[in-house]
DNA sequence: ATGTCGGCGCCCCGCCGACAA
DNA sequence: TTGTCGGCGGGGCGCCGACAT
């Protein structure tokens, strides 16, 4: 790899899939993917060190199966709650039947690291990914019809599709798309009708039949650099692959990533993950330094300021403000003093009203609408383009924290009130610190229809904000 | 349970389906359940003891997963290759997307058992499944084309289908069928054509698509006890679900097995398998009694003669024989002395000609060709039909072995060149042993076109013969 | 006994602009 | 700007017996 420190999808995982058997299949385009994960997933960069939790794991599992841990999972007492480790490798997947996108990480666990790993953390997660133009449609009952095609968002055609020769009457041209699987889809696009718009007819019904789409289900297109159009799908129906459970009890599932974390720690050996964006609740494999971030960068407390980005519907990002209502353990027997999931935190009404920054590929979409907004619930975590207010408490910066861990004595002694008084000169450097792995229960600061929505949301991209 | 020690699938599991909110769903009827897992399938009944081997389950899922074990699995030393367990609870299950029947099973690590348990276990054994009438037939592309129905053998709809009103003209009823999830398939079933024969037309083809069923998959209808109409599927394509590789990795999943098992067996806790008979390569929890039968009222050594069950093409069974080439360990390092496939067998030529025993609802099929006899290479346990010889080694009768097992000193020194000695009286009070779980390879005693037939089978149903 | 095919009737897929939101 | 609908033309689904194996 030639930019080991990039934290950018296209760089940071080596897009091949190779199957059971060890046979190398086709390669896996990896804007492509990203596209299809969301905008808030930004997977680590292989070489560089993360933090693993194995709750957060299992949490996956949990969601996959939509089946709650049982009590028969013996205690693993030597296995904490987060396992600093080497991340070997990143290979992007994507499911043959459902297209459902997903990566697979070699961890090894390390007993302690260097100030290059962490700077090369730090590096990969300043690296922002390129941000290709895309678009994406969640589709309408007459675009899964049998009836008719495709209606194009006019901006999308004129954006991503090759320009029409107005010339014709009507204007059309033959479409060409691949899919993740490098399956090859093609379309008659034209634009016709009174009033005009942009239509994929010939070809499109074999595609909604093929992927078995239906409305709410969502299309999005790409080019990559060559130019070339891709197109990949993501499906609104939440329904988990209880598949699985037709090979292993649930109880065996969340054993196996236990033990195999356990086993791993304890010989300091590789061992394999699948991360799954859009079936996770939250990602379970941090950055070192966005962990570093989050926990020593700021003094989190009782009534804090929070900020958090979710996806909007329309595959956008939206931030969303809260207070830190309490901090105290999820599982205080098996998992205790454990930063996944000790924060909760009180939403604010008001910041429904918040603009959405406008980014690329995302249609204009002003509707402050909070159930709508929160429709696609599934929180993520966002980049890093929360800026710090200067009213924030004080922290450690990355230079500081890296010091301390080099005089143990003084890690040691690194409390909140130690480190409370240490001045936050620094922080203007620092990008916001992202604290989505921490976020547990959403409670809305006032009883309205928005409860209905905010229900949903357990974590999400975060920052402390003043 | 009226009958707690009845083997037939009806009454040994609970044909009660739950998913993973506990939410109680339709039952599963079992004769149909039967019917799809095949006729050597044969699940122990709740209430009974049973020997649970890891190795096996393991094996499951890499067959599932078309994965081998890697290496870097740890060693569990406190886990025997075989448990004994009582069996809790049977529920029978089907994919809701494939069919796919699997069942689940609900084991409890007993250090020891009585009498009465093997009694139990035995008597449950002997009590043979009352085998409902069925027929199944391999679906043809003529079945599977859009261009028309289907074309139903003679025999079957003479003897399943509700019989025709043959004054009209043409003949022709509509049949109502319902499928293991309950749902309801019409089709128009009519007698016609030049020569005259039976056809399913109308809803046919929605059947097909529906199912997504192709040319080799099978189709099967069978009568319940209320003169229901009921149909089930059988899919030939035998591609591994690699679906669960994108929540847990292979290496997690034996982990899982192993771990889970280790730790029931360490606190004599419960812990839930699910067994897939069409995707497993043999059955990994034996009744008890069986179990006991296959190790102890057989001298097995080199050289034996070797009977074991297949399932053929159209869903009817065949005996197959062999010799005993090789006793040896499958995994020397990790298993040590383990009956799990520790025989190596290899098959007679001559036993292609053998006739296979007329089953109900076995379409007449005296074809001796061997490639087409094991094309469903799938093994399974059989029946105990199998008849002793009266030249076979001596063994021990049940009575024989329960005085040693409360014996101990005297069960410790069984060893085989003291069984040797034993008296045989009571021999032909034993049904066949089973030895198929200790199977492994299968060496055909002549090089030809056969050789292609017998390298896929690993296991099968199996009993000593002289 | 039953798998495949030519014939062909008619259903419904799918392309069109009209309209409205 | 774009979601839904009536209109409608034609491709293919699906029912039929012929024929072969």
């Amino acid at each position: 790899m030639k930019s080991p420190a990039a934290g950018a999808v296209g760089t940071a995982a080596t897009a091949t899939a190779t199957n059971g058997e060890g046979v190398e299949k086709k390669s896996i385009n990896p804007e492509l993917w990203q596209a299809c994960a969301g905008p808030l997933v930004n997977l680590p960069a292989a070489g560089t060190h993360v933090v693993y939790f194995p709750q957060g794991h299992s949490e996956q599992v949990a969601a996959s199966m939509k089946k709650d841990v049982d009590a028969q999972i013996p205690n693993y007492p030597n296995l904490p709650s987060k396992l600093l480790c080497l991340l070997h490798n990143v290979t992007l997947h994507a499911d043959p039947e459902t297209d459902e996108v997903y990566a697979q990480m070699t961890l090894q666990p390390v007993s302690s690291f260097d100030k290059d790993a962490l700077l090369r953390s730090d590096l990969a997660l300043k690296s922002n990914k390129p941000q290709t133009e895309f678009f994406c449609k969640t589709l309408t009952a007459s675009d899964t019809s049998t009836h008719g095609g495709f209606s194009v968002p006019r901006r999308a055609a004129e954006k991503i599709f090759p320009p029409l020769d107005f010339s014709m009457q009507p204007p059309a041209q033959e479409l060409v798309a691949r899919d993740l699987h490098d399956n090859v889809w093609t379309f008659r696009h034209i634009y016709r009708g009174q009033p005009k718009r942009h239509l994929l007819t010939t070809g499109w019904s074999l595609f909604i039949s093929g992927k078995r789409l239906f409305a709410g289900d969502s299309v999005l297109f790409i080019r990559d650099e060559k130019q070339q159009l891709l197109l990949g799908i993501r499906r609104a129906n939440r329904q988990p692959t209880n598949l699985s459970s037709s090979v292993l009890s649930s109880d065996s599932m969340h054993i196996g990533i236990l033990a195999a974390a356990a086993h791993a720690a304890a010989n300091n050996s590789p061992f394999t993950v699948f991360y799954n964006p859009r079936a996770s609740p939250s990602e379970f494999v941090i950055p070192l330094a966005k962990y570093y971030k989050a926990v020593y960068s700021n003094q989190i407390s009782l009534g804090m300021r929070f900020r958090m980005m979710f996806e909007t519907e329309e595959s956008g990002t939206r931030r969303y403000m809260g207070t830190i209502t309490g901090i105290s353990d999820l599982d205080p027997v098996r998992w205790k003093n454990s930063q996944w999931r000790n924060l909760q935190v009180g939403w604010d009404e008001s910041t429904a009203d918040l603009k959405r920054p406008r980014q690329p590929g995302m249609p204009d979409d002003d509707s402050s609408d909070l159930d709508s907004l929160l429709k696609r619930t599934m929180p993520w975590l966002g980049d890093d383009i929360c800026m710090k207010d200067p009213q924030a408490p004080p922290g450690l910066s990355l230079v500081q924290w890296m010091n301390m861990q080099q005089n143990p004595s003084l890690a040691h002694s690194m409390q909140p009130n130690y480190m409370q008084s240490l001045s936050g000169s620094v922080l203007q450097n620092l990008p916001g610190a992202d604290l989505s792995l921490s976020v547990r229960h959403v409670i809305t600061s006032n009883a309205s229809a928005k409860q209905r929505a905010v229900k949903c949301p357990k974590a999400a991209s975060a920052s402390t904000t003043a």
